[in-house]
DNA sequence: AAAATATATTTGTCTGGACTAATATTATGA
DNA sequence: TCATAATATTAGTCCAGACAAATATATTTT
């Protein structure tokens, strides 16, 4: 059979020879770039790629395994490989550490839990926690330290009641809420989403942070949810300017 | 042999089969994580591994992949498999789309360039643009509009005067400058690293983008490192408050 | 001692099989 | 018609080999 994937590179008039399921990979990506394979269709079984291709059931499958890490298709055993982006996207990733330093400050930090009480979700908290009306919740509000300093931010927590023991745990260590849930429950952050913006301080609170009122803050809004796309915990967070700077190191893989 | 890796998981009576490749990177990981197998040394070659586990050169291949995978090892041909890191590195992740929205806006943006000079880097630049003093650089002055409304945000952008040619190609498209860059001269962004803060607008620049002098605004210095961790992009962007929100998702691998 | 060469080692690529587990489809029964 | 069971399909896991390509090591040459 004559294919396109047979063509091999020739530079400086001697031919590389490309491994044989890069071949396939390439070709399989064009198909899926041109529509061939539309987003959402499944892709040749491997046993017809095999035959297309004229290789072993291994070199497809390593040429699938290609566009899987590129994030083109999915594969679910017994139903196929069904296509999910035209262009390989470009990941850019962030790893534990540079998370935990950035997502909820460093280790010398305490954490103060000023009031906790069990709320009924309206109109704006249903919203914010991406639930129904209605819906019971944990809030506490506390406020983060470093060492005998000006606070460095005003923080609303949002569990669910039956994370509540969680109060029992916050502040002791310098852990994360979000991993202190984890352990404590056995829950794992599966997605975290984060929402930023600038926005001004209240007059209560400004009191308590120490600065003036309707004076500039870093508003940060972070939701955590589990396997299910379930969130277990939401939080707000208020940092008045010059107490804290939010850093991010993304690098592409 | 009797080795820890034939283990298998029990639960409720009935015996849960784990596949082969799976037992050996357990088994491996636990054996980085202890100590047997520091981090710079290398592990046991393939056929050493596949007599030990007494398995085939497929399994302990599909195992050691596991490894790469979770950034405890990587392996080069020829040389071996060598330890990297004692833990499995949880990786949050960011896809291209979500990042280009989050890092420039959207697509229906248009941005204005106001003014744009060379500058030689004072101490205050080079911190910034983290280069040594008297450097040169281009200095370009926006303002991002949203279709004919209020302006979003007043954007210092930093290249160095090689690639000044960018100017040329800056708003005609809804691309993301770092992109342009990379189009225009072949530049890679390997690295990209935020920061972000609350600060308060001054008098000249809240005249352009209409609002009350000393008002809330959101800062976000992102800076763009090639292969070589050179800097070939720094912008320095404000944000009027309630003009823009950045969002980021992030998903564990 | 340093450079070039030959050899051994080690991972990369690949074949052709086999069985298993998950899923989709079809046929059957209520 | 709807739910259940049987069957077919499809990817997941695994073996025993084979050769190629990159690297490391030992040997020879200069």
């Amino acid at each position: 059979m004559e294919n396109q994937a047979t063509k091999n590179i020739t530079a400086f008039s001697k031919t590389i020879r490309l491994p044989r399921y890069k071949e396939v990979t390439d070709f399989l990506a064009r198909e899926i770039a041109d529509g061939t394979h539309p987003v959402g269709q499944r892709l040749p079984t491997e046993l017809e790629l095999c035959k297309k291709f004229s290789t072993s059931r291994f070199t497809i499958r390593e040429a699938l395994r290609r566009l899987i890490d590129c994030g083109m298709i999915v594969r679910r055993q017994g139903s196929g490989s069904r296509v999910i982006s035209k262009i390989p996207t470009t990941l850019f990733v962030q790893n534990l550490n540079s998370i935990e330093e950035l997502l909820q400050y460093s280790k010398d930090t305490q954490l103060e839990v000023r009031k906790s009480e069990i709320i009924r979700t309206n109109e704006e908290f249903a919203e914010t926690l991406e639930c129904s009306i209605n819906e019971e919740w944990l809030k506490i509000e506390t406020v983060r330290f470093a060492q005998k300093q000006s606070p460095i931010c005003w923080t609303n927590i949002f569990v669910r009641p039956e994370h509540s023991d969680l109060i029992n745990h916050l502040g002791k260590s310098g852990t994360p809420v979000y991993t202190v849930l984890g352990s404590l429950f056995n829950i794992v952050a599966e997605k975290i989403s984060l929402n930023m913006f600038a926005g001004s301080m209240d007059e209560k609170r400004s009191w308590i942070m120490g600065v003036e009122p309707n004076s500039p803050t870093l508003i940060i809004i972070r939701k955590y949810k589990d396997q299910n796309d379930k969130i277990f915990e939401v939080s707000i967070s208020e940092h008045p300017a010059g107490r804290f700077t939010f850093s991010s190191e993304m690098q592409r893989t």
